[in-house]
RNA sequence: GCCGCGUUGGUCAAUCGGUUAAGACGCCUCCCUUUCACGGAGGAAUGACGAGUUCGAUUCUCGUACGUGGUACCA
């Protein structure tokens, strides 16, 4: 029988979750709902030194706004491997009880090297040129542990209560190979693997083992991360042999790191294209820092998806534009690419403004009212979802709005001065006193109607110039359509504007 | 420094030894439009470099260069 599909996102809670971890989980959970499996929320909070109030809780908005939602772990509702946090679980027991099997098997060790020890070595191996300082097969014999030591200073120590970590004992010169699902066989000398420290002194574990123990005991049958991972894959494959597990493995995929759109070097927190770096806003109660989200920027959250899933994927094909269930039938880590991608802040916002034009102007307008309310501006639906009718197709934001749009509600007071100077002459103060007239008599005040007098009065008023009319009613070059938008604006205001704007030109 | 991973237009990318090397973003031109967009049609622009394997390499191998990651009692 096959094992069921379970994934795993297993951030540590120091920090915003930012897109690329956002790209790990919606690829895990692509995954794992294609094939009709689990879809875990770990927190892997082993280091409390960096521990970051808030950041578990931010990590599990940003994963509901995303619509990535783990059907087991923190947040979401234990399923039968609780406890989901690594802090919770140290208190089971389980770290200790396969660190210690590591250790009567002999593929653990105790060391008792203080940091100052251990700097002192790694200054020492320096100085005499050693190019790669590490604790390994041949530095571990000068140091504090229960290889170089006798039985007898091992057990002193111990009842001394000296503190001591747990360390992997990794063989020399010995070819480890592993298999990625992304980027196949990949081959590692373990004289370039150091002892990892398997279990610090306050006994937590670290991520190595952690991680391990984890995805062991809640039957992770895919492990995916990002690349950064890669170098110490074989620590774990190794963990996972000296345990006897090494058959029962999660599959590895390691991601392609996400780049930085210009220049070199992955993704910072902040980029200078004014792109988020984040989903949703994040605030750092421990620096005091604010990083604002795609959500608070007005993307909308299947736009954001839909352009990660393609940083670094594609369906095979030429489609882009993904909805969730396309993405979930389609996506497999075969087809994920082995290099990193820069991140494209221009395709970014294509990818919403696709998005925007799909949403039908009621649910754009359930967005908008309230941004507008928010500048005081109090309109009714109908009138909001018009607007939204003629604004979404040059907006790429949900929050451009009103700044492309603000003259349906505000009369101008500037006018387009290379439009004016261009098209402006003596004559026309005339002309368009009488198309204000016109307007004036006007019946029915409708998009058509509109159309139709400024058709029939051209004959008689001579040449009418549109983006003069434009810039009239509104101060802009550009904007929506012209009768739409003053068929929205309503016969009154427009009135109001064009006797205004008469009055102050010459 | 050492080790790993990578390298197709400016960017994202398809190709799984034989193609005029797709497509998308961005850019440019034209068309549509009595305005603004959308849309449509075109265009410029690509296999890092050097060897090898092969009848034939973007595709396989090696080297170089470049990029990127790792090199913690951090994840």
């Amino acid at each position: 029988m096959e094992k069921r599909v379970r994934l795993r996102f297993a951030p540590s809670p120091t920090g915003g979750l930012h897109m690329g971890g956002v790209r790990t989980a919606l690829f895990s959970y692509l995954f794992a709902k294609k094939h009709g499996g689990d879809f875990v929320l770990r927190i892997e909070d082993t280091d409390q030194t960096r521990y970051v109030n808030g950041a578990e809780e931010y990590i599990i908005n940003a994963l509901k706004w995303c619509g990535i939602e783990p059907n087991e772990g923190v947040g979401f509702g234990d399923g039968s491997y609780a406890p989901y946090r690594q802090s919770e679980r140290k208190e089971l027991g389980i770290y200790k009880k396969y660190s210690d099997k590591l250790i009567e098997s002999g593929h653990a060790y105790l060391a008792f090297d203080t940091s100052e020890e251990l700097d002192e070595m790694r200054k020492k191996l320096e100085a005499a040129k050693v190019v790669a300082p590490q604790y390994n097969a041949v530095t571990r014999q000068n140091m504090k542990n229960s290889l170089a030591l006798s039985a007898d200073e091992v057990s002193k120590l111990i009842e001394s209560g000296a503190p001591y970590v747990v360390r992997l004992k990794v063989p020399r010169n010995e070819e480890i190979r592993f298999h990625d699902i992304i980027r196949g066989w990949v081959t590692v000398n373990s004289t370039q693997v150091d002892d990892k420290v398997l279990l610090k002194s306050d006994g937590m574990p670290t991520y190595h083992l952690a991680h391990i123990v984890d995805d062991i005991e809640m039957k992770i049958t895919h492990a995916v991360r990002g690349e950064e991972w890669l170098p110490s894959a074989p620590s774990h494959v190794l963990i996972y042999r000296y345990l006897g597990l090494e058959s029962e493995m999660p599959l590895l995929a390691h991601l392609p790191l996400i780049l930085k759109p210009d220049g070199n070097g992955k993704l910072s927190k902040r980029d200078k294209s004014g792109l988020p770096m984040f989903p949703i806003n994040w605030h750092d109660e421990r620096t005091g820092e604010s990083y604002i989200g795609y959500r608070e920027s007005g993307f909308t959250a299947d736009a954001f998806i839909n352009m990660l899933a393609l940083l670094g994927w594609n369906p095979g094909d030429n489609r882009e534009i993904l909805s969730k269930e396309e993405l979930i039938k389609e996506f497999s880590f075969e087809r994920v690419n082995k290099s990193g991608a820069k991140f494209d802040p221009e395709k970014t916002k294509w990818f919403n403004q696709q998005y925007l034009r799909m949403h039908t102007n009621e649910e754009l307008a359930n967005s908008v009212m309230p941004l507008l309310e928010e500048k005081g501006i109090k309109k009714d639906p109908t009138f909001v979802v018009e607007f939204c009718r003629l604004v979404k197709e040059k907006a790429h934001f949900i929050t451009e709005f009103y700044e492309l749009g603000s003259y349906f509600f505000v009369a101008p007071t500037t006018f387009d001065e290379k439009v004016m100077t261009k098209k402006w002459n003596e004559n026309s103060k005339s002309t368009y006193s009488k198309l204000t007239e016109k307007l004036n008599a006007l019946p029915t005040w409708t998009i058509d109607s509109i159309h139709h007098l400024f058709a029939e009065v051209e004959p008689e008023l001579g040449k009418i110039d549109m983006q003069v009319v434009r810039v009239l009613t509104t101060g802009v070059a550009g904007g929506a359509q012209l009768f739409d938008m003053l068929a929205l604006i309503g016969k009154e205001e427009v009135i109001n504007r064009l006797n205004s704007a008469l009055a102050k030109l010459q």
